[in-house]
DNA sequence: TTAAATCCTACCACTTAGGTGGGAATAAGT
DNA sequence: ACTTATTCCCACCTAAGTGGTAGGATTTAA
């Protein structure tokens, strides 16, 4: 498993809120009902994006979280590297690049670099935006006909 | 993390036997030397390939392991499920297909449906002759101009 | 003042990752 | 028959990560 529940429900909150929008403030309890989801556990995974500059919030009564941003500004790769720190398939791929001290003659490296490069592209080019908008092509494929058996 | 150390050994020991190619059966002992892993490790990974049919191993002096087909019948994709059991990038995806109860409702499942796939159709277009090869193209991309940014 | 909300810091049970250790069974060479 | 090299099998272990829960302090609108 490359996303565990942390990331999972950290999108599920960012649409949650991106389909949600409007002037006021969304408070963490309407979020948790809505997605029937642990209030107590969101809340430590909707700190994480507000922190990382993704939400705007307001304590107090009538208090809550909005998106700092439209929903086409938010690329799921962000959202994910964010929450779960890393999106790399595997330990020998840093976010920065290589590490392994092997590299320069690992036969395989190429291969998990060659994956984590389909994984990022993939992942960077869906915003919350096609979410919301349910936009299959562009998530199942059959958009790059050429490439449909790639 | 998605692919463990069992898996990227397992591909490890597949590509060395693969290299390694004769008719005499090569011992683990041989492959850890080489590759400077643990025996003892790699034995419990060896076994997941021997008993998935993967090999034909001989036991007692001069015995070991070799590849039960030719490297290029051999994709990433299949070595890596049978030892890490699943290549799911999320829990809501099953090998056999769906699991979840809100799948129906659910807005992001697209989402992971798309990025199992893409990294479905890429492992699984690769074989242990290419990376053998360093089939950097084929492992890199660069082969589908239109589709590089994808 | 009160109620509703975010924020913060612990804690905790369970599973997985990444191994290690000991020895039995098998087969080739002497 | 013995020795040695090998696979095969099973039990165990430590550390880290997963998926939460608990309790309260702080802030703010009404």
């Amino acid at each position: 498993m490359m996303v565990s529940t942390k990331g999972r429900y950290a999108l599920t909150v960012m649409v949650d809120l991106a389909k949600h929008t409007g002037e006021d403030y969304i408070s963490l309890a309407d979020i948790a009902e809505r997605e029937n989801l642990s209030m107590k556990y969101l809340e430590s995974i909707i700190s994480i994006l507000n922190k990382g500059g993704m939400l705007n919030s307001a304590r107090g009564k009538n208090g809550g979280y909005k998106l700092a941003k439209s929903p086409e500004e938010y690329t799921i790769n962000e959202i994910l590297i964010l929450t779960e720190g890393s999106l790399a398939p595997v330990n020998c791929i840093m976010q920065d690049g290589v590490q392994c001290d092997k590299a320069a003659t690992c036969s395989t490296l190429p291969l998990w670099a060659g994956l984590d490069k389909v994984i990022d592209t993939y992942l960077g080019g869906i915003t919350l935006q096609d979410i919301i908008d349910g936009n299959r092509k562009k998530m199942l494929g059959d958009y790059c006909g050429q490439c449909a058996q790639l």
